[in-house]
DNA sequence: CTGGTAAGGTAACGTGTATTACCCGTCAAG
DNA sequence: CTTGACGGGTAATACACGTTACCTTACCAG
């Protein structure tokens, strides 16, 4: 048997990116227990049976899909080429980066879908966080206890100060997009927010000798 | 008709109040769809009828169950006794305020049900922000504005600031929070959480004359 | 005390849904 | 071309749930 299953019926694993894909669309949009089987399959195409032999049951689709958008939204976290750059341009493209994961379709969903059934799902809601928010804060903790190692800034607690930044890009821009009361932001608002929260942050951490201060315009 | 309602059946009020403590539990616990008429009336007592009569169906039942919980933890923003105090002090306020309110199991609840229902109930997600996050940043806003008026401030977006600032206290620690990871912060932690977060944002804010550095130790 | 009214309780109804038993077409080997 | 087996489609099953029809009981006016 060939490893390269060429084949009239649809691959398996076209089948299962099929699937996921109109997972996605119903459970996203109508959440984990109002979503039925027969929803996806409407949307998808195929058959019921082909979504229990690929997951084995609802529970499996959803863990598959919340976990797999979730590596996908957050993969980017993991190529940091941050080492040359200034603080300040560290902060913004961190910023960047995070602002445009989390107004991601993927990762809209993830939030919408996973918050009521983080009860159901403690490690799916255990390792979304680990994966996202969390390892976001761990890495810019790093950055800054380097920064403060190096004498750049002065800051106590650098862990919770990481937290404040990754907190203020899911704010009420984040929130209104994640209730629907608006449509993702455009480019120019997200470059907006960012130079915003920077400047925010920036300037608190500086410390008394505020050298770095004519650095940014 | 007496407008005391001595009785031996339960008055109306409390019966209302017990569906909407025994609906709190099981909405904010499981989720709107996942959650059975059955599962409240086991827990508030009573009947399914008494539930059809007051609040009409389900959907009004979790409308009045949203909308009560969320004007209860919001009503605190409205007594703002902000008028003397400097503005170090208003954010400090501010801030503990929010974020006890962030923290209260209501809106936690809220958060956990309204989120895949946003779709469902627009107005109800429409109201929840308004009252809740927007008004916060709103107030914030002002509060900024005028302290830029004075000059005691520097800053190009006030507006952008505010939702700054209130993201920061649904940051991390809320989310866990609302995911259940960990319990509610201590009264120390949130005090922490709370002066980490002004420090930042405030000697952010200062501009290049520094007068109001000395004033906070 | 008595009758009338409205609310509370019970049980049924119809619908929707996760899951599975069964059957058919397709694909690879011989 | 034949054959055997496996993945995919259909329909049935068992169940849970929102809602309502009907009955019972508690309250109040006279």
């Amino acid at each position: 048997m060939a490893t390269a299953t060429r084949a009239k019926r649809p691959s398996k694993d076209s089948r299962r990116a099929a699937i996921l894909e109109a997972a996605a669309q119903v459970f996203f949009e109508q959440g984990y227990a109002a979503t039925s089987i027969d929803a996806v399959i409407e949307r998808s195409g195929g058959s019921k049976r082909t979504i229990y032999n690929e997951f084995g049951s609802k529970e499996g689709l959803f863990t598959a899909l919340v976990s797999e958008s979730a590596d996908t939204a957050l993969s980017a976290l993991s190529a940091d080429g941050f080492e040359g750059r200034s603080l300040e341009g560290i902060l913004l493209g961190f910023g960047r980066l995070l602002l445009k994961m989390y107004m991601s379709p993927g990762l809209i969903g993830v939030y919408r879908s996973i918050m009521p059934e983080a009860g159901r799902f403690p490690e799916l809601a255990k390792d979304f966080f680990e994966k996202g928010p969390g390892r976001a804060s761990d890495r810019l903790a790093e950055v800054l206890e380097s920064a403060r190692d190096r004498g750049e800034i002065q800051l106590e607690d650098c862990r919770a100060a990481a937290d404040h930044f990754v907190g203020m890009f899911r704010g009420n821009l984040h929130l209104r997009v994640v209730l629907g009361l608006q449509p993702p932001p455009t480019s120019a608002e997200v470059e907006a927010a960012v130079r915003s929260a920077v400047g925010i942050f920036l300037h608190g951490i500086y410390g008394d000798d505020r050298e770095g201060r004519a650095k940014g315009r």
